[in-house]
RNA sequence: GGAGAGGUUCCCGAGCGGCCAAAGGGAACAGACUGUAAAUCUGUCGUCAGACGACUUCGGAGGUUCGAAUCCUCCCCUCUCCA
């Protein structure tokens, strides 16, 4: 008859039955970094051997701050994807990120938004800077991976020199700037890297997270900023917003419904040398999933080239010219 | 042939005497997006005018009314059910 019957009937198979169905609970369970520490870590579970940075989840207590609470122990988190509650310790954070194994790694940072009081800034900094130390001693894959400590501080420069000094203090082998672009202008955000650009160590990477367009890429790695990581490339080429070197082309728009050339006519990536413009509008408005990745490729290869045109201008020491041919340019919509 | 429902601005669809150039979607058009919840958000969307406003629209033609997308008459067309 049916299994469910029989199910019922033997009390010794039930008990297996339940046994097993513990088992595969367990596995359903599992946390995600279990399954890439199983599988030899990021690099090999994504075939990817290059280096890799991985984030601390500083930033999606802010960005998702209705499904989150913030105690001096760490924050509880509740997934947006089931609903599950998670608890979040800098020390937890640390274990997460060894399992893991890229090869940078962020300290557990409170990332407020601005504008923000000073009063809550200045709290806001201690819990940080506190988890920092707390990250810092429970971490211990030292040879293998980076931790960063990551400095806040809103828009206030005393702040910013605290709180990186004090992670200076603990000796990190490089520092990330967060807290920007989170709302404040740009004249903020550059004042700021420019500030930390004497008070951070000449030798050890910066890193300014969350940023972003090309022209400010530029214009903070004129204020000595090293090291980037933006969702922007691929989420607005997802969205049809594409950047070029001629400035941000919105491949939606309708002058291009006709238009057969290419994204960039002198652009190398794989998008342009086989799409035209015409096509690719017509993939993103019809909303086929062939378009966004079409448009991602082409803003990732742009963005890489953009940083390595800047590289060799800082090697070959004209990057005040490399500046002024660009900047004017990007944030110009292409017509 | 009989019974019923309906035709609204590009499409779907609400309105059922004045507050209606007409809700709400969609499409279209112009944008946004900064340590990533792909499929989200904002604005425009009859014509002319910078704005007040003016003008033309709710299948067609008449009519009632101070006033009609809304009520009446006839006509045209669609759909459902029964023969």
């Amino acid at each position: 008859g049916d299994p469910l019957d029989r199910h019922a009937e033997s009390g010794a198979e039930d008990h297996a039955a339940e046994h097993c169905d513990e088992e595969r609970h367990h596995l359903y369970m599992r946390p995600g970094h279990e399954l890439i520490r199983s599988a030899g870590g990021l690099h090999k579970f994504i075939s990817w051997n290059r280096p890799m940075l991985t984030d601390s989840g500083g930033f999606q207590v802010m960005s998702l701050s209705a499904l989150r609470k913030i105690t001096p122990e760490g924050v509880q988190f509740r997934s947006h994807i089931d609903g599950s509650l998670h608890f979040f310790s800098p020390e937890k954070v640390m274990e997460i990120q060894e399992a893991i194994g890229a090869d940078i790694i962020m300290s557990f940072d409170e990332c407020p938004p601005l504008p923000s009081s000073r009063q809550y800034l200045e709290k806001s900094l201690k819990l940080t800077l506190n988890w920092a130390e707390r990250g810092k001693i429970a971490f211990k894959n030292h040879e293998k991976q980076a931790l960063f400590g990551i400095v806040q501080g809103g828009t206030y420069e005393d702040l910013r020199q605290k709180c990186a000094e004090e992670l200076m203090q603990m000796d990190f082998p490089g520092y990330s700037i967060g807290g920007l672009a989170v709302g404040e202008s740009k004249e903020d955000m550059f004042r700021i890297t420019a500030f930390l650009n004497d008070v951070l160590p000449q030798d050890k990477p910066r890193y300014l997270m969350g940023v972003g367009t090309p022209s400010d890429l530029l214009n903070n790695i004129a204020r000595g900023v090293d090291m980037f990581d933006c969702v922007m490339p691929t989420r607005n080429a997802r969205k049809g917003s594409i950047f070029t070197r001629h400035g941000k082309m919105i491949i939606k728009a309708a002058r291009y419904k006709e238009d057969f050339r290419p994204i960039d006519e002198e652009c190398g990536c794989y998008t342009c040398t086989h799409f035209s413009r015409a096509y690719i509008r017509h993939l993103i408005t019809m909303n086929e999933i062939l378009g966004m990745r079409l448009t991602t490729i082409h803003s990732l290869w742009f963005y890489q080239e953009l940083m390595q045109m800047a590289r060799r201008a800082i090697l070959e020491d004209r990057f005040e010219d490399f500046l002024a041919e660009y900047l004017p340019v990007l944030d110009r919509i292409v017509d």
